[in-house]
Order: structure tokens, then C-alpha cells, then sequence
DNA sequence: TAGACAGGAA
DNA sequence: TGAAATCCTGTCTA
């Protein structure tokens, strides 16, 4: 193939793609990269892709194929694509279902299906994998049912990630209606992707489907998704969450949207325990112990419900012992929810392995130009450090240099403006540290909500923020968490943490629940040539993985 | 019986 | 890398 300088990746010998965000096709190259690559960093003009086994296990589980995976990178490649990346590839994708799981005659035992001699000696000699195994014919081990998670773990770290087609549980049988009609009296049916959405993850029963994950930004509706896989599971379900508040909005939606009777909700938390048909939990009750060393005592909650689903809400903030029931757990179906599979701790191969791999997402863009979010208009505002501040940076420590960058207050005048900029605009101030958050809102006479905030006082805000009587609220990270917050369309971001996309990818998803056909705006300041700017870009990466643009700005003091 | 609050956990 | 928020339980008050 002729060099065609036109097309928009650069395939290298290291793995690596590299994104020329200036070439004609760059936006349906990223596209098509998307579903196997992953992005790793993303400065103005050139973005670098990186395909890991599990971005390309995650697509290979959704269907896509080592040939159609590498005719996309030829499609859109400046030069030819290096042999080795292509024979990476291949066999990376290869050893996706190598080893298979499948049921026995004994109910309390599985077979590790391995035709491959070599795999199977490999898996034979590997020490984490080997207490699990005992042969069990010439091409099989037998693997004891309870250990199932724990080996489907080990098999993705040492790269043979097993096609589980053992069948799972029914558990009770439940109905769950949709209603046409909501509680609240506006119609209400399932968008198009919602129930495309439901039925890959629930693969109408076959072997190998009915656990994994879905993965939609804020605003898209993931509840609803939830109500629509109990639809088509129709057992009773547990569902898991991250707080209180979360918990209330899963039943009240419920309530809402299906036909099922009050009193089979439960709420199990730390307020009520009840155990029903349908239970909603918050991961903290379930890993609560007395004692440091002592066992967790509400984790029996997944074995006293005959459940035939369970939901795990914020899938990417699951806490590391619930991975450990979950292992336990691999014959009841099992739903993730998440606006972005991200975790900075590196566990996304135990979602990958003990949840299950991705079976569905649609790229922010896309539910954008349908109108389902808002159109996001997202800037980088540079600001320089004053100069008395730039010489208490020069010699403070590392973690201080970031706090003093944060906390710059030449970031106020750049609120008041953007404010001022924005008359129409319902605004939220957001930030990380406390004392600069009393700070701007004492100087644009805000209301500010912290986590000392009482319930009562946020409750009054909130209500003068949604009719209008307060146009601007400063928050805290409670913005994080708060699902109670009123949508804003415009959102300014003074300061945030080290470098979380989660956190990044949550801020925005603030303001896209789409109002009418007006644009919403992200702005976040940054201060200039600190070492804010390269947490910043960490954050960004998610939204410019989604196909968000940050317009950057300099803005100087005296401007 | 409900609430407010302190203290520890991750 | 650190700060802040949340949750749960237990205790105290009315």
C-alpha cells in the first residue's frame, strides 16, 4: 500500500495509533477505532491510541472479529499497518474463548473446556490456577462450582479469558411490567438504544449471555435500562447502588415506570433492612464490619433472595470485597451500569472478568446529534499564577504546588466574567477545596453547598435554583454524588482531583440533560504552567475519547 | 420512636 | 501524591 498522507492514524511498531486530529477523516477514524482502542493521551494535534487485551477482549465478547479489526486500521492508516501489530491482534483476539466453561452432570461442578494441548499445559502449570484444576478427560479440567469467579479472574490476568456457557440461575420468577403510562402521567416507552441496550445484555437466554456490562453517560437513562432487562429477566433482583439518595431514586423510579406493587420494594440500608421481592442496597451496608478482621455481616443478603438478577449501579466504583462475593456469585445474571468503565486503581479487569465484558455502549456524540443530551461546548481557561503566588509555588512540594495552583484566585474575576458572559444560563460553580469555594461565593454572592450542607438547606437552594430565584450555586464535591442536584446548562470547574476522568466525565454529564435546543458549556480553569495543566489533561481524556473538543484559552490577568 | 450527632471506615 | 463526602452504627435527647 502507497503512503496516503490524507488518512488520519499512524499505525506504529509499539502498538500505539496515533490520531492526526487535523486530517479530513479523523472524526470517523475515531470513531472506528473506538470500540478496540483506547485513548491515551490527547494534546491539540496529535492523539495516541493504545490497544491493551482488554479494550480488544471487550470488543471481541461484543462480536467484533481480529480481521474486521484490522481492516479498520488499514481502512484509515497513513502507512501500512506493521506486520507485528497485526499478528498481535490476531492472536490477542484469538485466545478469546480458547478456554471454555461448561456445565456437568454434577451440579456442583463445571468443566474448563481447553482443546488446545499447549493452553491446556500452560493453564496446568500456572501455581494461581492450578489448586482450582483437576484433569478431567483429555481435553478438560473440572473446575468446582464455587470457584468459578476465581478462575475466570486468574484466566484474564495470565491472557485466556474463558467463554462462561455454564447456564445460569433463574432465581424467583417476577414480573416486571412497563407501564405506557407513568406514575407522574406522561407517556413513557424505551428509546430506541435503551432497548437495544437491554436486549444485548440479556442475548434472549443463549449460553454466554446474561451478565456484563452496559456502559451510557449520565442522562441517558441507565435506570430505565435497568427496568428494562427485569423486564425481560422476570426475577426477582437485587440492585446495588452508591448512596442513600441513589437508592430512593431507584425505587421511586420503579414506582414510576413499571407496575410492581409497592411492597415488594425494599430498601436495605442502614435506615431499614428489608429483604423483597425487588431490594435495593448501597454497597456500604454490604461492606460494613464491626471489626477490621471480622467477616462482613449483610453480605448474606445475595444468598437470602433467590435472586435471578443483580444489579450493580456505578459499576466502576464497585468496592474491592464486593468483587470477592461476586466471584461467588457468577450463576445469578449480573447487569454493571456505568458512564464510563475507567477506574484509576486498575480494576477494570475484574469487572471485565467477575461482571462481565462490555455488551453495549453508544458514544456521547451519537445520543448528541439525536437530541437525548445536550450539545456540550467544553473550554480550557489558562490562567497565569500572580507573581507573589508564582514564587511560593517555585519552592512548595509537589502536592502543595497542585493545591496552591488550584487554589489561584486570579480563577475568581474568570467566574465573574464567564457568569456575567452568561445571563440565560443556569450555572453551577464547582470545585474541590472548601475554603476557595467560600471564597467565590461570597464574591459573586452565591449560595454555596458543601457536605456540612444540611438536607433542609440544600432542599431550599435546590428549589430556588430549579425556579429560577437563584441562577448560580457554588458545590463542592457533593456535586459528585448529589443525584438530587437541579440540571444547570452551564458548568465551571475551578478546581478538581488529581486526575479523574470518573470525575470529569460525572461534571459534565451535569449539564447535558438536553433543554429545549440550547447549548450547554463546560469551562474549566486551569492556571498556566503548573502542574494543574497535566492533571487536567488526565481528566480530559474521557470526554476526548468520547469526541468532545476543549477550546483552550488563555486568558492573562490583565485580560 | 425519631432525630441529631459523633466516630470510624475506605 | 490529598481533601472531602458519604455511609453505617451506637448513643443521647425529647
Amino acid at each position: 500500500m502507497a503512503p496516503d498522507a490524507s488518512q488520519a492514524l499512524i499505525v506504529q511498531g509499539d502498538g500505539t495509533i496515533l490520531l492526526d486530529v487535523h486530517a479530513p477523516g479523523a472524526e470517523e477514524a475515531r470513531d472506528a477505532i473506538a470500540p478496540f482502542a483506547e485513548l491515551e493521551k490527547s494534546p491539540e494535534h496529535m492523539h495516541t491510541y493504545v490497544v491493551s487485551p482488554l479494550s480488544l477482549w471487550n470488543a471481541a465478547s461484543a462480536g467484533l472479529g481480529a480481521a474486521e479489526i484490522v481492516a479498520t486500521l488499514e481502512l484509515h492508516s497513513r502507512y501500512d499497518v506493521p506486520g507485528n501489530v497485526r499478528s498481535t491482534i490476531e492472536e490477542t483476539v484469538s485466545r478469546y474463548g480458547l478456554v471454555t466453561i461448561e456445565a456437568t452432570d454434577d451440579p456442583y461442578r463445571l468443566s474448563l473446556v481447553v482443546p488446545v494441548e499447549s493452553v491446556r499445559r500452560e493453564l496446568a502449570a500456572n501455581t494461581a490456577l492450578q489448586r482450582y484444576l483437576s484433569p478431567a478427560g483429555d481435553d478438560r479440567f473440572a473446575v468446582a462450582l464455587v470457584d468459578r469467579g476465581t478462575v475466570k479472574r486468574e484466566l484474564v490476568r495470565i491472557g485466556y479469558p474463558a467463554h462462561d456457557l455454564a447456564p445460569l440461575v433463574e432465581g424467583e420468577r417476577l414480573a416486571v411490567n412497563l407501564r405506557s403510562v407513568a406514575g407522574s402521567g406522561r407517556p413513557f416507552s424505551l428509546r430506541d438504544y435503551q432497548l437495544e441496550a437491554a436486549r444485548a445484555f440479556h442475548g434472549g437466554g443463549k449460553p454466554g449471555t446474561g451478565f456484563g456490562t452496559v456502559v451510557l453517560p449520565c442522562g441517558a437513562g441507565k435506570t430505565i435500562i435497568g427496568m428494562a432487562v427485569m423486564n425481560l429477566v422476570s426475577a426477582n433482583t437485587l440492585i446495588l447502588t452508591t448512596n442513600v439518595a441513589a437508592v430512593h431514586q431507584w425505587m421511586d423510579e420503579l414506582l414510576d415506570k413499571t407496575e410492581i406493587d409497592p411492597d415488594q420494594i425494599g430498601e436495605y440500608t442502614g435506615e431499614r433492612k428489608e429483604i423483597r421481592p425487588i431490594t435495593v442496597a448501597t454497597y456500604q451496608i454490604l461492606v460494613w464490619r464491626g471489626d477490621r478482621e471480622g467477616p462482613f455481616p449483610h453480605f448474606d443478603i445475595f444468598r437470602r433472595g433467590n435472586w435471578g438478577l443483580i444489579i450493580y449501579d456505578e459499576v466502576h466504583l464497585l468496592p474491592a470485597p464486593v468483587f470477592r462475593v461476586t466471584a461467588e456469585i457468577q450463576a445469578v445474571r449480573r447487569l454493571g451500569l456505568t458512564a464510563t468503565l475507567v477506574r484509576e486503581d486498575n480494576r477494570e479487569e475484574d469487572v471485565f472478568s467477575l461482571v462481565g465484558p462490555k455488551r453495549f455502549d453508544v458514544p456521547w456524540k451519537e445520543l448528541e446529534q439525536k437530541g437525548w443530551i445536550a450539545e456540550a461546548v467544553c473550554y480550557e481557561i489558562r490562567v497565569d499564577l500572580p507573581h507573589d503566588t508564582r514564587l511560593e509555588y517555585a519552592v512548595a512540594d509537589k502536592r502543595r504546588k497542585f493545591r496552591i495552583a488550584s487554589e489561584n484566585d486570579v480563577k475568581i474575576p474568570i467566574v465573574r466574567q464567564i457568569v456575567e458572559n452568561h445571563r440565560e444560563d443556569a450555572i453551577l460553580v464547582i470545585g474541590q477545596y472548601l475554603d476557595q469555594l467560600d471564597k467565590i461565593a461570597a464574591e459573586i454572592q452565591a449560595p454555596l453547598i458543601t457536605g456540612k450542607t444540611p438536607n433542609a438547606m440544600r432542599e431550599e437552594i435546590y428549589g430556588q435554583f430549579r425556579d429560577g430565584h437563584v441562577r448560580v450555586i457554588v458545590v463542592s464535591k457533593v456535586a459528585n454524588f448529589a443525584i438530587d442536584l437541579p440540571d444547570a446548562s452551564l458548568a465551571i470547574q475551578v478546581s478538581g482531583s488529581f486526575g479523574s476522568r470518573q470525575e470529569e466525565a460525572q461534571r459534565l454529564g451535569r449539564i447535558l440533560r438536553p433543554k429545549g435546543h440550547r447549548n450547554a458549556y463546560f469551562y474549566s480553569i486551569v492556571s498556566n504552567q503548573t502542574v494543574e495543566e497535566g492533571f487536567a489533561a488526565h481528566r480530559q481524556r474521557f470526554l476526548t475519547e468520547q469526541g468532545y473538543t476543549y477550546h483552550i484559552e488563555h486568558w492573562g490577568h490583565e485580560g
